[in-house]
DNA sequence: TTAATATTCAATTAATCTATTGAATAATTG
DNA sequence: CAATTATTCAATAGATTAATTGAATATTAA
């Protein structure tokens, strides 16, 4: 018969090791990063992360019973979230701590995109200062619903699919500083180089809207239209 | 042929699932929380956490594995320590995180410490004040080698265990404030109630030294002897 | 050198997890 | 009302994980 110390341990790192089991699978663990961007409906999260719809629900089933994330119906749609923020701080912490402790992550980076961000590390501080002087064009190259849940105070937004026809709305004399949803996001890497490619003098910004949050940088928000 | 976005993101992902799987297990969480409080010997994990010594060290394996865990051999005993700070850090915001959308912690800390805590919550600043003027006693109930891994300053050592026979070094005049590893920890809901079964007026601080410690109070650490 | 102690390894078994497939359900549109 | 679309459910197969057991290894003490 257990000891009841030994059993309200037991119990007690039970209930910890569902966070664990819900952010062991790499699946999940996407599906949680773009979810930090903001609300999506099942379908965009499965083809964004490339899921059937039928794996994408079973994963967001798992994300649901261990509440991190929640959902709700919109028509046909079921739109899922982050149960709250801290939720994203959690992820981002995880990031961080995979980071510093997986030499891993710097090499597989460096390995699939050697050269290509090819650019300085931009100051965030230095670039909000900027951008207030109107010395810099902050361009979020997200899909608008990630714009809308959260962007920096200023910038533009022209999701990348949309770059091509959107060029005229760029200025060419001064610098285009992109962003998107973090260090691991390609999004904004592939906008600078389409901007170099045609003229415009464009730098890529590394963090995402998380990153900046956590430097205590104001973030704006879009009313859902 | 996998689009190379594709493959970056599925290799990012694998990695930041390390240390996912790492922590899914409730006994690796239980090895962790042990060792945020200090280095310590396989056997000694094993006994601490109800494992035995094959299954403690193939977790330790697994933890050493994502590089959460780093080990020393001394003599005949292997030590292991967290790797860094950081993993204690993120050790800490998943098991705030685990508190905010589980109601079953707290279910489960009412069931197990129903009434036991029976004691109203310390204020953190209130007390370091009061322990600055002399005004309380603090007192560690945490095994040696957590105290001397950090602890309070100014906080006594009396290991729960040899609680019994110290008695006399405790004052009977003022206040006496048990602490140990923190909110799912008995040994200071065990003092207490020793302590007041004696005569002695004696409360409980829940927070353990990672808590202090991420509200900005000062921790004092021993040299290992 | 041998015995004892601490730890890890390897193989096995049972449980859990992940992806797939086909079916079922819910809501909207024609 | 029927067809379509979006999502979830349930069963299955294969892969992975956790605990156990017995053996092997490393270090110390006698």
């Amino acid at each position: 018969m257990k000891n009841p110390n030994r059993a309200f341990k037991d119990a007690i790192y039970e209930q910890f090791a569902r966070i664990g089991k819900a952010v062991s699978s790499p699946k999940r663990l996407e599906l949680l990063d773009l979810l930090c961007q903001g609300p999506r409906s099942v379908e965009v999260l499965a083809k964004e992360s490339s899921l059937t719809f039928a794996n994408a629900s079973q994963h967001l089933q798992v994300l649901r019973a261990s509440r991190l994330v929640e959902a709700d119906k919109e028509g046909l749609y079921v739109i899922y979230r982050l149960a709250d923020q801290n939720v994203c701080e959690f992820f981002r912490s995880m990031r961080l701590l995979a980071e510093s402790r997986l030499a891993e992550v710097e090499q597989i980076k460096r390995r699939f995109l050697g050269g290509r961000e090819g650019m300085e590390p931009v100051d965030c501080k230095k670039l909000l200062r900027l951008l207030r002087e109107g010395a810099v064009t902050v361009l979020d190259v997200r899909p608008r619903v990630e714009y809308n849940a959260g962007h920096i105070p200023g910038a533009l937004s022209i999701p990348l699919k949309e770059l091509q026809l959107g060029l005229a709305d760029l200025p060419r004399d001064q610098d285009i500083v992109a962003y998107c949803r973090g260090p691991y996001c390609v999004l904004s890497i592939q906008a600078v180089e389409m901007l170099r490619a045609r003229g415009f003098k464009a730098i890529r910004l590394e963090e995402g809207i998380q990153d900046l949050q956590a430097m205590g940088f104001p973030i704006a928000v879009n009313e859902a239209s």
